[in-house]
DNA sequence: TAGATAATTAAGCGAATGTCTAAATTAAAA
DNA sequence: TTTTAATTTAGACATTCGCTTAATTATCTA
């Protein structure tokens, strides 16, 4: 739970995170995106994986990351938990007869 | 944006905003919550407020604290961001014609 | 097998964070 | 008005965080 907070603490995490929304990309594409270290980027990848927010498919000499649903999950339901005390703006939905 | 990321990333602050779920509560019932000194639950309420999580209503020698809408929905909004990659589960609704 | 490439791990450093005690502010009560 | 109570502000200190460069591991290719 506080990995999950952690990690989608720092912008730079936020914003490898919106990055594989467009789907997977292996370290080193991730790392030429910012003007950043690689091996800081690096360990910003260590938190979002220990965190399940990422998930590292090893492939060959390259690691490929993606989005992982379960630490996604793991946050919403937290958010929920809010929804009893106000409600969301929820996309209208219209259905016709 | 970072201010909300931030205030979340301490569980004493979430835990400080589920009590506020049930209602509003002062800085001393909030305080005496916790086994932490009055100044630090302080510091703790002031960066909620910054993010815009909690409001703060002067009650004469009181101060009540509620939870604020503003900024839950920012976050939720950022995390409706990755819905396109995978969806979060929905309650189910039923409908009877 | 030797060399090059992708990525991580290790070590170090300044800045930010969370906590405390002591002091200050504000409002109620005696 | 003096005292008490609620709360915040200020200052100090240990820990955590994010970054860098240097070294290491693992894989591919000539």
């Amino acid at each position: 739970m506080d990995a999950k907070f952690k990690a989608i603490n720092d912008p730079t995490r936020r914003e490898i995170l919106h990055f594989l929304v467009n789907g997977p990309q292996n370290a080193g594409q991730i790392a030429s995106q910012f003007d950043m270290s690689k091996p800081s980027i690096s360990h910003h990848l260590d938190l979002l994986k220990q965190a399940k927010l990422i998930q590292a498919d090893k492939k060959g000499q390259f690691i490929e990351y993606k989005l992982d649903k379960t630490g996604f999950e793991v946050i919403h339901a937290w958010f929920k938990t809010f929804s009893t005390y106000f409600e969301f703006p929820k996309p209208k939905i219209r259905i016709e007869i």
